[in-house]
DNA sequence: AACCGTGTCAACCGCGGCACC
DNA sequence: GGGTGCCGCGGTTGACACGGT
C-alpha cells in the first residue's frame, strides 16, 4: 500500500497565496530545486512536496513563457501531438519556456476542438468527417493538412488504438521513422530554457562535440529542428 | 440585473518508473 | 530480487471569467 504524498492533515490547499509564492521562491533560489518532499518544511510551507513543485514548474519559475501560444507554437504541437500522442511534457520540452500543464490544457482547450470542428479526430489526427470548412486557411490548418499529406493517403499518422495509450504512439513513431516518413525529429528531451552561463558552455564544448550534441544545443527554435 | 451555459486554467490526485537500500 | 520512498507525468476537477439570453 503506497503512503498518501503528503501528510494531508494540516497542509494548505487551492490557490496560492502570494506571501506562499514568495517563499518558495526564496527558499528555492537560496537552496536550488528537488528534495520536494522535505521542501515545505524547510522553506516554511504548510503545503506537500507536490504541490510546491507544480507551483514552481508551472508558474513561478523564471523562464516560463507566459501569455497566448504564437501559430508557430500551436502547430508545433499538432505535429508533436500526432507523433508522441499526449506526452505532454515531451511536447512541452521543444516549445521554450511553456509548461506540459500548459501544452495540455491549450491541447484540450484550443486545439482539440479546432481540429474536432475540422472534422479531424484528435485522437489520431485522421480525417474521420467531411470538414465543416473545406478549404482550411490558418497555419495550422495547413499544418495538419500537411501531416495528412505527409502521410501518404488518409492513413493516420499515429496508429494509436483505441486507447491513445504513449508506447504505442512511440512505437509507431519508431515504425514511421523507419519507413519513408522524413522527419528529422530528434525525440531527446530538450531544458525550457536554460541559463545563459549553461548554454554558454554548452556551446563553448560543442566545438569537439558531435553533430547531433551540436544540434541538441544550437536549437534555438524547435522548428528549426522539426522543418 | 440576474441567471445560465460554456470556456479557461491552476491545482489536485493517483499511478508508474526509477533509484536506493 | 524485493521493498520502500521520491519524483514526474497525465488525467481530472473545480473555481472563476465571460458571453448570451
Amino acid at each position: 500500500m503506497r503512503k498518501p504524498c503528503c501528510d494531508k492533515e494540516g497542509t494548505n490547499k487551492g490557490a496560492w497565496s502570494k506571501q506562499e509564492d514568495q517563499k518558495l521562491i526564496d527558499y528555492i533560489r537560496t537552496h536550488g530545486e528537488g528534495c520536494w518532499r522535505s521542501l515545505p518544511k524547510a522553506a516554511g510551507l504548510d503545503r506537500c512536496g507536490k504541490s510546491c513543485r507544480l507551483r514552481w514548474i508551472n508558474y513561478l519559475r523564471p523562464d516560463i513563457k507566459r501569455g497566448n501560444f504564437g501559430q508557430d507554437e500551436e502547430d508545433l504541437i499538432i505535429k508533436l501531438h500526432a507523433l508522441l500522442g499526449n506526452r505532454w511534457s515531451l511536447i512541452a520540452g521543444r516549445l521554450p519556456g511553456r509548461t506540459d500543464n500548459e501544452v495540455k490544457n491549450y491541447w484540450n482547450s484550443h486545439i482539440r476542438r479546432k481540429l474536432i470542428s475540422m472534422g479531424i479526430d484528435p485522437k489520431n489526427h485522421r480525417l474521420n468527417q467531411i470538414p465543416l470548412r473545406p478549404q482550411p486557411k490558418s497555419v495550422s490548418e495547413a499544418a495538419t493538412s500537411s501531416s495528412e499529406s505527409m502521410n501518404h493517403e488518409s492513413k493516420p499518422l499515429i496508429s494509436l488504438g483505441n486507447t491513445d495509450r504513449v508506447s504505442d504512439a512511440a512505437s509507431s513513431l519508431e515504425d514511421e521513422m523507419c519507413g519513408s516518413l522524413d522527419l528529422n525529429l530528434d525525440l531527446t528531451i530538450a531544458f525550457p530554457s536554460p541559463p545563459v552561463a549553461l548554454v554558454e558552455e554548452k556551446r563553448q564544448s560543442s566545438k569537439t562535440s558531435t553533430r547531433a550534441e551540436q544540434m541538441e544545443s544550437d536549437q534555438p527554435v524547435p522548428t528549426l529542428f522539426l522543418f
